[in-house]
DNA sequence: TTGTATGCGTTATCAG
DNA sequence: CTGATAACGCATACAA
């Protein structure tokens, strides 16, 4: 009973609520506060803010429920909107390293493209923790996200409780797929440094196996002659110096060295540093991503350039467009070598 | 007339489109499939699923839902639970640079926190665009997120259309706010400098006018005699670099420099490097957040650590507290100084 | 221990 | 051009 009185006399609330204690909770202002304010119905109010206005209310009401919703500072509710249109508007990048200097670029490009067509993008950083990665990308799936952009994250399977998906630099087993031509480049950068003479070139390799990474041994294993020297390290500037340290001091008649990363490759100018190894005069060292810790070392670090950025909006895109109801084709982004000092004396 | 009809033989909506065409959208299984499915009510479904079966539902029933509700792959629905509830479960953090090494492991710190307690974090990156900060600060009040952390993005008004906020490293404007340590820290660093003999100090500091920025001039400004050499610049090693080669230019008799982020040291150094002036001998350089690209310099930089994680994972706690019906109080982090060669010859 | 009924705030389909 | 009214899927007081 109480509550009905309450619901009739819903506009005296607000300024109640105002006045009294905004810490209890936000007063919540609905559609229906608006409507009755403004002296239309709630359905009109809806029509203004869901856009479809246009055609249907007339320029002065629209004009008034817009007043009014403002001064009362009304919000459509995401959640009931979403619970209606099916839609959240929300799409989420799962992604294994986000303090890796690769993802925040990758996360831009796609929250730019993301904005342009409405869309929030929710960032899940798994660090690598790849049961929480699949966990996550499960429980996206329950409707916070209309869509899903994994990022060496196994998807789920095709068939399964569904949800749009497209991954990233990752087999996407039936999803469709968006990836940097590792193989073009990795192939570029070996023949650079066979091109300078090098026979012996080692690889700085990731401690993962996933796609990426697999594609660019079995490109080295297969460009160069005889056995390849190689050291697994994690992604981190001190983990790799250390690696770097005992691989360096193994593999003494090695001339070159092609790095996963170049956060890996920061690690291993550090390292090589420290055992007074001249780069590139003793070693010549090539990285992966152009960062700009690369572009800090001295001498300056030639690397793959891979613009992490636009195949994150050409990951949106693709989402965009199986968000749509189309089955879009895989993509592939071109990278390109960008040769500095640290394998061309006095360049850069 | 059909539609109730459809309704009444829901249950075998889901086996058509199985086997129909997975792609034209996902095959929602609600909790009331699964109630008919396993043979109870939806409310039962809901109990089990929301947690709360303990001691009202047998453990048998419980299972059972579970099976079959496993089985149809189904989820709840988020929308749906946030509209009845009036809770995401969801926090969104706003900064102004993903780019830039301090944010990743702010939103990794407060992605832990978060996840512990049962949330996921939405990030926003506004790319220094303050208008569209302060309209995500806006838009995701309307429900998205249950509560805003907000790194230097101007707070709406603490009695406006309101929810939970929490404010980094700016102004709280009333809303809590959780800041490092930066008045400790540049005195720290400026300290360490005057201690080593430096009496002219410059300050390579932020385009940005933030509160920050602003209490490390203000500082710096009260600790060294007379003027400050002093150059703006943006958060990016070449633009860093390209201002600093201009200020070392106009300013030869400057012997150490305070930067405001080791994103700007790193750009001084390359600056240097050109020019010819060595560091420490000539030069002697402080950062500011302890990044990789620091640690990877040549000599290393001298550098003001911030745990920008811990400050995620506080933030996340304030914010706790506030969504729980707290008033927290504001909070400072510490910051420490490490010593490397950047400023002392022949250390780290 | 389980089932029934109701409403969260929207959108969308209709009459008016 | 506008106003009732019915879902959307879930949670929860209450009845059984």
């Amino acid at each position: 009973m109480s509550l009905d009185r309450r619901a009739k006399t819903g506009r005296r609330k607000l300024a109640v609520v105002a006045s009294c204690c905004p810490a209890m909770g936000s007063p919540r202002v609905t559609s229906v506060d608006v409507a009755k304010a403004a002296g239309v119905s709630q359905s009109t109010v809806s029509l203004v803010f869901s856009g479809k206005a246009a055609g249907r209310i007339s320029a002065a009401t629209e004009a008034s429920v817009r007043a009014v919703a403002a001064d009362l500072g009304y919000r459509p509710n995401a959640a009931a909107r979403a619970l209606k249109t099916g839609a959240a508007r929300t799409i989420a990048l799962v992604v294994p390293d986000i303090t890796n200097p690769f993802f925040p670029r990758l996360l831009r490009g796609t929250q730019q493209a993301a904005r342009e067509a409405g869309y929030t993008v929710a960032l899940i950083d798994t660090a690598h923790d790849h049961e929480w990665g699949a966990r996550s990308a499960e429980a996206l799936q329950s409707g916070p996200a209309d869509g899903l952009l994994l990022f060496e994250v196994d998807p789920p399977p095709v068939d399964a409780g569904w949800e749009p998906i497209v991954v990233i630099e990752s087999d996407g087993r039936g999803h469709p797929s968006v990836v940097l031509d590792v193989v073009g480049g990795t192939r570029q950068a070996v023949a650079h440094l066979q091109a300078l003479g090098h026979t012996r070139i080692g690889h700085l390799t990731a401690v993962w196996d996933t796609l990426t990474f697999i594609q660019r041994r079995e490109v080295i294993d297969a460009m160069v002659d005889g056995d390849v020297p190689r050291a697994k390290t994690d992604f981190r500037v001190d983990a790799a110096r250390a690696d770097a340290l005992d691989w360096l001091r193994g593999e003494p008649d090695m001339t070159a060295a092609f790095c996963d990363d170049d956060v890996l490759a920061a690690g291993l100018f550090v390292a090589a540093r420290e055992l007074g190894i001249r780069i590139p005069e003793d070693l010549a060292v090539v990285g992966f991503g152009d960062f700009d810790i690369g572009r800090v070392l001295d001498p300056a670090l030639t690397t793959i350039v891979a613009d992490a950025a636009a195949l994150g909006r050409m990951a949106f895109e693709v989402l965009s467009e199986q968000m749509a109801g189309g089955t879009p084709a895989d993509r592939v982004l071109p990278v390109g070598l960008e040769i500095r000092g640290s394998t061309v004396a006095g360049r850069g």
